[in-house]
DNA sequence: GCGCGGCTACCTACTAGAAGGTAGACTGCG
DNA sequence: CGCAGTCTACCTTCTAGTAGGTAGCCGCGC
């Protein structure tokens, strides 16, 4: 939303499309250079490594997500609707093709083969979420306003991994609506009649 | 499980394992020609290019489950159980690093960037498994021992995503049970108290 | 029973291109 | 000047894929 990104913020955004619609192994230096305009070597300028650049991204992606939720909670109050409003900015996600998969959940499909610096940014974007949907989910218990069956941790975890599949699915069927189709009926069952 | 595989049996079965640990750029001919003691050119002699290799694994990989999933239900005709059967064999792959995946799933991930005739078994493949448990959720229903919040298509499609993130999950945290600590809950949730 | 054609499975040696990465020079700006 | 940013030109290694050859086997005709 810069007015002027510089070119390393275009190279980060760039490889955040790349690594979205193909995964770690899925773009290259040249790919990214094509795009923006720019040689092979000036993005080593920018980034040491393939593996620094993709570090960077993810931090930075990981940054953003959890500022993102700080600021979804000053504006936000009721954990429903927190809920509603993560799921809501996925499916809003989910209708272009640069920001329709999560980067951490496409990394972590890779984890086995992925540098280890790499690994720890990816596990640690999903303990913070996990965490954070755990403290949503019993805050409303306590509350009253979302009906639990499970503990909070147990349905925090079918929380994140049902939205990451939805992700999946929504891929698998070029159709953008099945997120919601399989997010919006998880919701509604959270919420107390 | 037989006696002596065939060399394509080899090569195929080995992809398997590195695809599933990397994705379809993860891994190269060379790869494939280490670990089976094989050199390059004798893969292309059983597979004119990856793409091919890579789609007659998938194919074989999607006519097994399906073969295995016609066979369960010769063997199992209660509802509940043959999804917990089919739960149950995710369970257990998921101790083995080479099966900790399912094929399918890390392909849909990097659909956007796969040859088109993968894409399409890779499509076929979550259909009819969408397919197929909203036949047995909906038989389940009608018999009344499963109990259902939403349309047998709409928690078909929610179970196949949690099961799909639960892998994920187990991965994210390095760790099988996550697989079973996800699944089992959304299990017993179906049962019919 | 022997030789021959054709087949399968593998080999060595090679190619063109892409991969990530490096060295060093140029350019424009404060 | 000093430095950030970019360039050209290059390197090494890996990539999928090709060309051509060899060894063993199977079946056929004689």
């Amino acid at each position: 939303m810069n007015i002027a990104p510089t070119t390393s913020e275009k190279i980060l955004q760039c490889a955040q499309a790349l690594l979205v619609a193909g995964g770690y192994n899925g773009f290259s230096y040249a790919d990214i250079g094509k795009v923006i305009g720019i040689r092979n070597a000036s993005i080593h300028h920018h980034f040491a490594s393939k593996a620094v650049l993709v570090q960077t991204l993810v931090r930075q992606y990981r940054e953003a997500a959890q500022d993102g939720v700080a600021a979804m909670e000053r504006n936000i109050t009721d954990p429903l609707a927190q809920l509603r409003a993560y799921a809501g900015y996925w499916e809003s996600c989910m209708t272009q093709p640069e920001s329709a998969f999560c980067v951490c959940a496409m990394l972590a499909a890779e984890l086995p083969m992925l540098p280890q610096e790499i690994a720890m940014e990816v596990k640690a974007h999903f303990r913070f979420f996990a965490l954070w949907l755990e403290s949503v989910l019993e805050r409303g218990q306590r509350q009253g306003s979302l009906r639990l069956t499970d503990a909070p941790r147990v349905e925090a975890e079918r929380f994140l991994a049902t939205i990451h599949g939805a992700m999946l699915s929504a891929r698998a069927y070029d159709d953008p609506k099945m997120f919601g189709v399989i997010v919006h009926p998880m919701l509604e069952r959270l919420a107390v009649a």
